[in-house]
Order: structure tokens, then sequence, then C-alpha cells
DNA sequence: AATGTTCACAACCGCTCGGAT
DNA sequence: GATCCGAGCGGTTGTGAACAT
């Protein structure tokens, strides 16, 4: 059919925005409140997209945005997230207060999908040769970025972390249906992936949710999460497997963000020790 | 100092979804 | 069921700043 593109590009403004376009959509929004973007723009006498106009609001001028620095904490959170949920950026970012899918998925290319590669080279390489060191790395140049990078380092070293095939989920598997039901399936547990299955760890979410499993595979049930040979972990459940010691997420939609508020407070707290034991927690 | 390279991040683009008609 | 629309997601690109030579 031919869908008509979001909005005409003639006489459209493109590129940074200036400080009055900024002014002029906060001083919509704040008057007349988020949503109908398409319209939006010529309301608020901008002359941009209203797609621009959403992506401006969202990424950089709402107010419960948190600038600054990803934090070692937080960065391990991303990490554990991607391991567990591939690149959804939006989701990771929705257990991440105040940081935006855009930011978080900026952070993970330049930073951390680049530096688990290097690591992998260099462990390759019997790590002979030190990571080239980023333009933060300068005890000089921080301004940005105050987090120590060998911190940052000794946290890849011991997080191993499986790097998820970059996916674009297909109409007929995950959609926003799966994130709707990862969001609501509340994890009781989550995975370091640190002996490197995935796919078993996959196979006993589905295990504990195996609605799940039709979401996820379009009810394609030989596409199973799978062990390395390809195998469902446990083809015979009936319903909630009794073994798991994780409530039906209808009883519980709200754990994940149990936990993840339990982690806030860690990181509030600034308890190390705390935090450890919550991570053990996290790898049972 | 000049130039080229690398990096981080804001913004863009194409695509898909759910809902309305 | 087909089509359209608004919205959102994730991959990619553009750009300016920092760094290296």
């Amino acid at each position: 059919m031919g869908r008509a593109p979001c909005c005409s590009k003639v006489g459209l403004q493109r590129g940074p925005w200036t400080a009055t376009e900024d002014t002029l959509l906060i001083n919509y929004i704040q008057a007349h409140g988020e949503g109908h973007w398409r319209s939006l723009p010529k309301k608020a006498g901008l002359l941009r997209c209203g797609k621009s106009c959403r992506l401006r609001w969202m990424n950089y001028l709402r107010p419960d945005i948190k600038r600054g620095n990803i934090t070692s904490d937080e960065e391990e959170l991303i990490i554990r997230l991607h391991s567990l949920l591939g690149n959804r950026w939006s989701l990771i970012a929705g257990r991440l207060p105040g940081r935006t899918d855009n930011e978080i998925k900026n952070y993970w290319n330049s930073h951390l999908g680049k530096r688990f590669k290097n690591a992998g080279k260099v462990n390759q390489n019997n790590q002979k040769r030190e990571p080239k060191r980023g333009r933060y790395d300068d005890p000089k140049n921080q301004k940005n970025h105050n987090q120590d990078s060998t911190a940052n380092r000794e946290t890849v070293v011991k997080t191993k972390v499986h790097l998820p095939k970059p996916m674009r989920v297909s109409p007929l598997s995950i959609s926003r249906k799966f994130y709707y039901s990862m969001d609501s399936m509340g994890s009781g547990r989550s995975s370091s992936h640190a002996d490197g299955n995935d796919g078993i760890y996959h196979a006993e979410i589905l295990k504990c949710w195996p609605d799940l499993k039709d979401v996820i595979n379009g009810g394609e049930e030989d596409q199973l999460a799978c062990d390395k040979d390809g195998k469902f972990a446990d083809n015979n459940y009936d319903g909630l497997d009794p073994s798991c010691q994780i409530s039906e997420p209808t009883k519980d939609d709200h754990l994940l963000d149990k936990i993840f508020e339990e982690y806030q407070q860690l990181l509030e707290a600034e308890n190390q020790l705390s935090l450890d034991s919550f991570v053990d927690s996290l790898l049972i």
C-alpha cells in the first residue's frame, strides 16, 4: 500500500536543536502534555518533524532525565540486562530510571560492546596488548567520564558477558508483546551467563513461564530456546514447573521492579558488601 | 600550529506495532 | 480484512570535540 511519510520534509529544520526550539517544545509540552507528536510541531510553532520532537523530548528535554556519567553500578546493570534481554534498549532503559534507550544504546556501542570485543581479542592474544586508551581514560580528561577506567576494565574481567546476536524483532516473534511479557514476568532470578549457557538459561525462563514460549517463538515449538544441542531443556512442563521457585507472573508482576528498587537502594547506600551479596543472589 | 584520526553522542531513518476506521 | 495513523524501537549516520602525529 505504501504509507505516507510521517511528515513532509520540505521546509523542515534538521540537525541539532537550538535553545529556542527546545524552549518552544518544553513550553508546549508543559502546557499540553506529551503525545500527538505529529501535530505538535505545528501547534508549538516548530519547523520540525513530529518524530524529531518526540526524540528530542524523550532523549534530552524530559525533566526526569538523569544527565551525566553512567556509573560503574549502572554499567553493571546494563551489562546484566543486556545479557538477558539483548539489544532491547528501551527495556533496559526502563530499568535505569533517568536513562534513555538512546543513551544506553550509545553507551553500549561506544564503550561496552567495543570493550568486550577488545577483551576477547586481548584474551586471544594472551593479554599481550593493552587496550587502547580511550579519550576518557586519561585522568586529565575526565570531565564527562569520571569513572575509573581501570575499574571498568575490572568489571569486564569479572563479569563474563555473552553478546547476544543483535536481532531485529520480527513481526511473528517477540515484538512488544515480548517486552510486556518480560516486563510483567517479574524475574526472581537473573543470569550472569558465566557458564555461557544462554540457551539453558532461556530454557529456564520458558520453563517457568511457558506462555512466553509462544510469544517468543510465534508458537513454533521447534524453535524453542534450547541448549547447545538445540534441544529445549525440558519439554515436560505442563504449566508452571513446580521446581521453579518463582511464583506465577500474575501473582507478582512487579518482582523485577522490586529487585531493581533494592538494587537502587544499594547504589545509594554505596554499600559494596551488600551490593556483592545482591549480585550473588542474582547468580543463583 | 596544522592536519588527520578517533570518539561520544545527538539526531535521523526505516521499520513494526496496536488501535481506529 | 484492508488500510491508515500515531507511536515507539533499534540501527545507522552526522557532527563537533578531543586526541595523535
